[in-house]
Order: structure tokens, then C-alpha cells, then sequence
DNA sequence: AACTAAAACGACAGTTTGTTTATTATCTTA
DNA sequence: TAAGATAATAAACAAACTGTCGTTTTAGTT
């Protein structure tokens, strides 16, 4: 069994599947990818493929579980300031800065975000991602969302606002990400702060 | 070839294959289901399977089809009027009465839905579902968000709209879709109207 | 430079696929 | 209701992919 993750084979190798599988799953989506397409594409032989994963579900998991887990760690606990500075100045500007982060995170990894997020990624990375935002706004650290007053139940209440973010950002990096980050975390706050018809000028009272 | 649309035989196996692809995605998610899968859950003979469709994908695409021709042609011409209605009176209930076909559509046709838009369904199903929205927000009938005025690009807009409205839509299907539409239609436009922090109780003002 | 571990190579049986044949069952319609 | 048409079944086929092994070669580590 090869283990050793310092060993510069070992480290190749996993690149270039790695890098196979985006590249793959952009080109024809993970169903229709086979094990031999991988190893063929990044240029390694079938077993060793085999030595590093069960098969083609196991690495996407883990390539999927790396992503999250640098996501949540980084990003998210960024989350809860950002909720309280919205609080402070109700009317104001979004605190763009504290956002920053996060989008700066998704560009660096644009071609894999890229690639799970479109129409031929994962549905079940999507849940996960949804569960990663999740947990930042209604976490344990954030009693914000479970306070009374809200008009509708908590839980649509979050998948609405995961989604939005989640659906702006599959458009951002279907475009090639062409705006920088920090336009992109603007247009975002604006909409979820005012509201999205309130951005669209349908509703001009305040 | 079997082609009659109209011999019993046909729509009986027709029936199955489709019956037993819902179930199957909800199992395992599609893209772990074998033909073979498929017509022993479908209690057919697997010969029968390939003079009705090419592949697995082939009836994944014409189930899909199907669906979103129903909700296009059904649904989305209520849209525009759903505008009209809102902008009347501003800071007035969303009318909710024209988005329940909408609503009723998706309860009707929920097992194919749940499976579709769940953690093992079809991302490309989704990106579908969002152009179909978003023609009604943004075809030829409807100039409104056309207008000057956004605060945002227009994709974005959309983007965010149809996605948290499909967020909405998962959320409640995948928990089985307990309230009754009306509910679900009630939540969404709350949200959609004031915006999902104005719906949080984070901001009073108005 | 020697040691060690990873990668390549080639072979294996077991599945699934898509196609085709002959046979049986069942629907339509006259 | 009987005759004819056609859909479904059953069984067999080569081709492709899978996951696993044992052996040999290559390359990194110390």
C-alpha cells in the first residue's frame, strides 16, 4: 500500500488525479467517468490508481472533504462577526471585509469549485456546501436566527439564504470568474440585505 | 421497434422503467444505478429496456423532458402576472393565489422531484429547473427587470432568486413535504419580498 | 551508493453493456 | 371472439470496465 504522504511520487501522483478529475468532470460529468479515464488522462498506470483509492466515489469523496474542511476551518468562522457588525449599523453597507476570505477561498479553487458546482458536478456537494453555510449562521456560537420573530420557519429561512449565495456563485464561476472577489461578495450583501426584488428596483420603499 | 404510444403493454413497461428509475435515484443516485438495475426493479426483461430507450441517460432525458415541459408550459406564464400584482401595491401580502399552480405542480409530481433535486439527483436537472424560472422573470412578456434601477447585474439577480426559491423547494421536499403548498408559497414570497434577513428579524426597519 | 517503497506491467475472473436471435404472451381491431 | 400484429421474454454474444494480484522496474529517501 503506498501511504507516505511525503514521498514525492505519492504526492505526483495524486495531483495529477486529482487534477484528472476536474478536468473530466468538467468534460463529461463524474457518472460517465470510468477509473480507466482517470489513470489514462493523468497519466498513471490503472493499479497504482488503486493503491491510493478504492475506486472512483472514494476520491471524490476525499478530494470533496478536503475542499469543506479548508472551507469550514478558514471561512466560516468568520460567519458570526459578520451577522453581528450587519446588526450594529442596520442600515448600512454589508461589512464586505469580513466576507472577503470565503470568496478569496472559492477563486483560489476555482477550477474544482468550478467543476462540483456546475451542471455536471455533484448535487450531494451542494447539500454539503449548504451545511457548511448552515452551520456558520445557525451554529452554536450564533443564537441570531433561533431569537422569535421571525416570519417564516428557520429552516427555509436558511436553505433560502445557503442557496441564493450558493446559485450567485455557480453564475460567477460559470462566467470564469471574471469579476474580483470583492464585487461579487457586493452584489451578494446587497441582495441579501435589502432583499432581492428591493436590488432589482421593483420595490423602492424602505 | 416498440413505438405504439397507446398499446397497454407499452405504457405499462413505460410506467415501470419510470417508477422504478425514482426509486432508484433516491436509493443510490443515478448515477450508481445499472440498466440492469432498472429492469429487475421494473420486473422486465432488459431487452425491453433497449427497444424503448438507448441508454440509462436517454431516459433520464426524456423523463426530465417531460417534467419541465409541463412546468413551462403550465407554470411560468403565471409569472409575469405575479409582477404586475406586486408591484400594484408595494408594500402589500405577495399574491400569493398566482404562484399556487406552481406549488401544486411540484406536490403532485413530488417523488420524481424529491429524487431529481435531492443529494443524489442531477445537478444539470437543477441548472434546467433555474432557466425555466428564469424565463418567466426574464423572457420577452416581461421587461420589468430589464429596467434600469438594479442595483446588481441582472444574471445575478436571477441566479439568486431561482436558486433560493429551489433551495425552498428541496428543503421541502426533502422533509416530506408536510405543509401544504399554500405554506411553502406563503414562506418563499415572505422572503423574497422583504428579504430573508428582513424575514429573519435582524432588520426591523423598513 | 544502498535501501526501500512506489509505480508500472500484465494477467485474472466477474460484471455490465448493448445487440441479436427465436419464442411466447398479449393487445388491437375487424 | 378469433386472427393478426406487435410487444415482451429468454438466452447467448463480444466488448468494455472493474477490482485484485504477483512480478518487475523505477525513483525517492537516508
Amino acid at each position: 500500500m503506498s501511504g507516505n504522504p511525503t514521498d514525492l511520487r505519492v504526492v505526483r501522483t495524486k495531483q495529477a488525479i486529482r487534477a484528472a478529475l476536474i478536468a473530466l468532470i468538467e468534460e463529461k460529468g463524474f457518472e460517465a467517468i470510468s477509473v480507466k479515464d482517470i489513470t489514462e488522462r493523468a497519466n498513471i498506470n490503472r493499479g497504482t490508481f488503486y493503491s491510493h483509492y478504492e475506486d472512483k466515489f472514494d476520491l471524490m469523496d476525499k478530494c470533496q472533504e478536503q475542499l469543506l474542511k479548508e472551507m469550514e476551518t478558514k471561512i466560516v468562522p468568520n460567519i458570526p462577526k459578520l451577522i453581528e457588525e450587519t446588526k450594529k449599523h442596520e442600515a448600512g453597507p454589508m461589512p464586505i471585509a469580513v466576507l472577503m476570505p470565503f470568496f478569496e477561498f472559492l477563486h483560489a479553487n476555482q477550477s474544482f469549485m468550478k467543476a462540483l458546482l456546475g451542471p455536471k458536478g455533484d448535487a450531494a456537494f451542494q447539500v454539503k456546501m449548504k451545511e457548511c453555510l448552515n452551520r456558520g449562521m445557525f451554529g452554536p456560537e450564533n443564537a441570531i436566527f433561533n431569537a422569535d420573530g421571525l416570519l417564516v420557519p428557520p429552516r427555509y429561512l436558511a436553505s433560502y439564504i445557503a442557496s441564493a449565495h450558493i446559485g450567485v456563485i455557480q453564475e460567477w464561476l460559470n462566467g470564469g470568474a471574471i469579476e474580483p472577489p470583492e464585487e461579487i461578495a457586493r452584489i451578494i450583501s446587497a441582495m441579501t440585505i435589502h432583499g432581492p426584488l428591493f436590488a432589482a428596483g421593483i420595490r423602492k420603499k424602505r
